[in-house]
DNA sequence: CGGAAAACTTAAGCTGGTTTAAGAAAGATG
DNA sequence: CATCTTTCTTAAACCAGCTTAAGTTTTCCG
């Protein structure tokens, strides 16, 4: 089970099965419903979250009582509020599974202790956030470079199958746009393959 | 000079004077004109940039030859084309200098070969990408949470001083709309204010 | 300096995407 | 498996922000 965080560690830096092993205390494995909420935008975020199974997403609420979603987050993604989690601040998103999930979690004091006691997966971390923030960045990129139209075609053509998993309603969220515009779209699409 | 570095790494983790010494042939002091590329998109992006005086930005070309631009660097940010800069990849955007400015840079072998000698520095670049994730993960929110005015009004109020130092074409590519329509917001805002 | 280029302003007309509202379909729950 | 709730669709009216185009001001640089 925690064999699938293993091998993403070691993809990234050189560890042995050992340190792995000696490592383990400073996680737990979660079993999570759909819909069940890990950090809760105002709250406290202790926890960092790694996903073995199923998808997460990363919302906040919106001034009429909508839920932006602005991230997903898939097997071996880690998600949770960075700037909460990192400065001991309330969050300003939630992360909420949308489908039953299988994740790893640790906590902000076992994640301190952590890397005090195994400098080596500073570099496995600093790789992580220089992912996250490289695709954070074409995020924006792709925000302003494309249409509604064309960001919902690229997306839709990057990841197929995903489309398949998620409520269309979250999906139109995370484009930035709303459901009705997102059918009118599927529409018309449909219309054009005939 | 490269005092300010110092400085910036010290207030994150724990270094000393030596071994900073020992790790100044790593750096390069540079002096950017005005307008000056440091990376250009579609060439490989080599060096990564720590601002010590002056403005970056980051942009990418669009389609009618606009330049539309996602990031600032100010005083005491790195900035590079992450993930080219990374992977080895051909640049997707462009830093360029928005006034002259001094930096300190660094080369990807340099980079690599600093991290290995001096592994606590991943600590460093951890805790700098965390921050930069975390920053950009908010410029989403804003994007989305925000009206263009109210958007604008944020930028204004957040960084008044910055505000005067940078074209208003730049700023209104950066908040996400047209040079045409700031001035239209700053003329009602001025007659609001009467 | 002085002339050219770049940046900024103004205003009218237009459009991609929103809002609203109501019905149909699909999922959840006892 | 029936009901309640949530999600999805459709369509019409609407608007925030864009486009275009022309004039004005500022900046650049020889």
């Amino acid at each position: 089970m925690s064999d699938i965080l293993f091998q993403h560690i070691a993809k990234h830096i050189n560890i042995s099965s050992n340190d792995f092993a000696a490592m383990l205390p400073y996680f737990r494995l979660l079993n999570v419903k759909k819909k069940e909420d890990l950090v809760m935008e105002g709250k406290p975020c202790r926890q960092n979250y790694f996903v073995l199974k199923g998808s997460l997403r990363m919302f906040f609420l919106t001034e009429n009582g909508g839920e932006q979603t602005i991230q997903f987050a898939i097997e071996n993604w880690w998600m949770t509020d960075v700037d909460a989690f990192s400065k001991g601040k309330t969050a300003s998103f939630t992360v909420q599974a949308m489908e039953h999930a299988e994740v790893i979690s640790i906590s902000k004091e076992d994640m301190d202790q952590l890397l005090a006691a195994y400098p080596f997966m500073e570099r496995y971390f600093r790789m992580i956030y220089e992912r996250a923030y490289a695709a954070s960045l074409f995020r924006v990129k792709y925000i302003f470079q494309l249409s509604k139209e064309q960001f919902y075609n690229h997306f839709a053509s990057q990841y197929p199958a995903f489309i398949q998993r998620i409520p269309q309603k979250i999906l139109a969220s995370f484009l930035g746009f709303t459901p009705e515009y997102l059918s009118e779209l599927r529409k018309k699409q449909a219309l054009g393959k005939k």
